[in-house]
DNA sequence: GTGAAAGCGCTAACAG
DNA sequence: CTGTTAGCGCTTTCAC
């Protein structure tokens, strides 16, 4: 229960001097900030943020709005953003706004506006305008992992160039009967990851004057999703591709499963190529487009303390580095071009 | 930003009239009152939690201390507790020690020292003395959720019952040669969820005379960690049993992937029992232990709000309840009592 | 039932 | 370089 009188008591300083020494502020001699700062250690004193905070406008913590945090590429980005922030010496204030919930509204309109946070960090989040509105009236910046909005710093990576690379890939070992898996109707194409993946696709397969291959099958973003996809694509013997583009590697992996469950070989009857860089992927030997989610969580962070305490920088969209990373669940087609099964 | 004065002028009244309207303390005409709330909610007015705090000492947070948010019934977890605080009207600020980091010693020395909490909810941790005291130095409720310690109310499930149940439907089944996938040395059995994991496996082996066959192969807790654990019994054919008993639903998928794919019949060659309720249970038919933690989250918030709010209670440790579910992936042992492969 | 005044723990002017 | 003073936004005695 110290406070900054009793380390100033004990250093033989005021509160404000102490209070110098221990923020760094305005002259203090060495000697003197040396008192403080042992006296400081000695009673174990920490400043109360709070206390800090009204005064000075800046609470040392930020707040990350998620929608889920049990997805590998959220849970992954979470834990990179907290690593990032406690580095900074920032605290991290979780909004959890999983969709479907109740609760979405309510975060937005009561737990935001109590305004806890120097700056706001959005995961895959596509706010509406009332709570783009919301978001703005909070007057800190904001910055948004995945999903750019007009006006705000931005990391992301390019959901279509990825898809098209990771579809390229299959047209270049020879298959042309690809399905995509993920996808929604077209028409949402650039306004959600699943459009964008699916948008990669048909533009490789288009490109390749294989248009009249096009197919998709959505999927939830999850193992479980891709593997009833899979069930699908592959019970049905006539549309039966040889190659699966997944628009994730937790679909892809689902679909693995799927396939081998049914006794086809991955590689050989089915190859399979997905996009994230899962911790799954090595396991299944999984061809995937890697994009390091931990990565991007530190690059938000920077993006976000820049915005902080860095000198007025200016709106900036940054494109994440991906990279296509071969393993052998993709083979060239059978030369038959039958399924084994 | 605007402050309660606004609110208290709108209204006509002064700022501590408005002020007991708003937070309900003492007393206030049921007109004023209303006419309070309404110029509340005119401007859109929502309390300073700091400034508050300031006074009350009360701060509306809770703080989590997890060592993982990508692992699946950590994640859970999560999100449930995330739920429970938010309908209770309480922020949560995230503290990820993930093991092997350095960051954890800082978040015990300096980030919880802040105090930014009411009260602080552990979840699977084992704090060492020196952490426990730091914890205990908070002068905070705290409450643990699975990993109990002496004076700290606490949520968390027998782990070697569950353990014990899963074995013995195996051994129910006919199986003999049982292998616990999950394990650690004996001599932590107690400290740690593999340890009494593995306690539970062995106690169930011995109460059916089966000491002779007790055999436990170390792994991470995780599909992959399962998975070359899996790699490791299958591979040898001297010591590949008929069954395995996993210290948990990751491991056990992990074991069935690696089964499968050295193409044994998962069941027939080979049956598996997992811990946990998994959601990639059902996609491979699991059985399993379900230990529902979304669920605990709820329960584990429910006894932090209780010491908080409530009126003093002693300490509690409760257990949670869990059930098993039997699927399809056990069975009885083949007959002739060898494996197809 | 309501208002005036004090003060939570800290930092930021402003003198000296 | 250091101490004194004021006040962040709110809740809470304590009079009225």
């Amino acid at each position: 229960m110290s406070g900054i009188a009793d380390v100033a008591a004990l250093a033989g300083v005021s509160k404000s001097t102490a209070s110098r020494a221990l923020t760094g502020g305005g002259y203090v001699s060495d000697g003197t900030r040396q008192r403080v700062v042992d006296a400081a250690r000695v009673i174990g004193y920490v400043a109360s943020p709070n206390a800090a905070s009204l005064v000075t406008g800046r609470t040392k913590n930020v707040g990350v709005i998620i929608p889920f945090v049990n997805r590998w590429y959220f849970g992954e980005v979470l834990e990179g953003i907290e690593d990032a922030l406690l580095a900074g010496d920032y605290d991290l204030t979780l909004y959890n706004v999983r969709p479907g919930t109740t609760s979405r509204e309510r975060i937005f309109d009561h737990f935001l506006a109590r305004k806890r946070f120097d700056g706001i960090i959005t995961i895959g989040i596509e706010p509406s305008p009332r709570e783009l509105e919301r978001l703005v009236s909070l007057d800190r910046p904001v910055v948004a992992l995945g999903g750019q909005v007009p006006g705000i710093s931005s990391v992301s990576i390019d959901d279509v160039a990825v898809s098209r690379l990771a579809t390229e890939h299959l047209i270049g070992l020879g298959h042309s009967r690809i399905v995509h898996v993920g996808g929604e109707r077209a028409e949402d194409a650039s306004s959600s990851v699943h459009g964008r993946r699916l948008a990669g696709y048909v533009e490789a397969m288009e490109a390749a004057g294989l248009g009249e291959h096009i197919l998709y099958v959505p999927s939830d973003m999850s193992v479980p999703g891709g593997y009833a996809a899979g069930v699908l694509v592959i019970g049905d013997p006539r549309r039966r591709p040889t190659a699966i583009s997944a628009a994730s590697d937790e679909v892809a992996v689902g679909t693995i499963i799927a396939a081998r469950r049914t006794g086809l070989e991955v590689p050989g009857d089915l190859s399979v190529v997905g996009v994230d860089g899962h911790e799954y992927a090595e396991m299944f030997s999984l061809t995937t487009v890697e994009q390091s989610p931990r990565d991007q969580g530190t690059a938000i962070v920077e993006l976000l303390l820049d915005a902080l305490e860095g000198s007025g920088t200016p709106v900036q969209v940054l494109l994440h580095p991906t990279r296509l990373v071969v393993r052998s669940s993709t083979s060239r087609p059978r030369p038959d071009g039958a399924t084994r099964a």
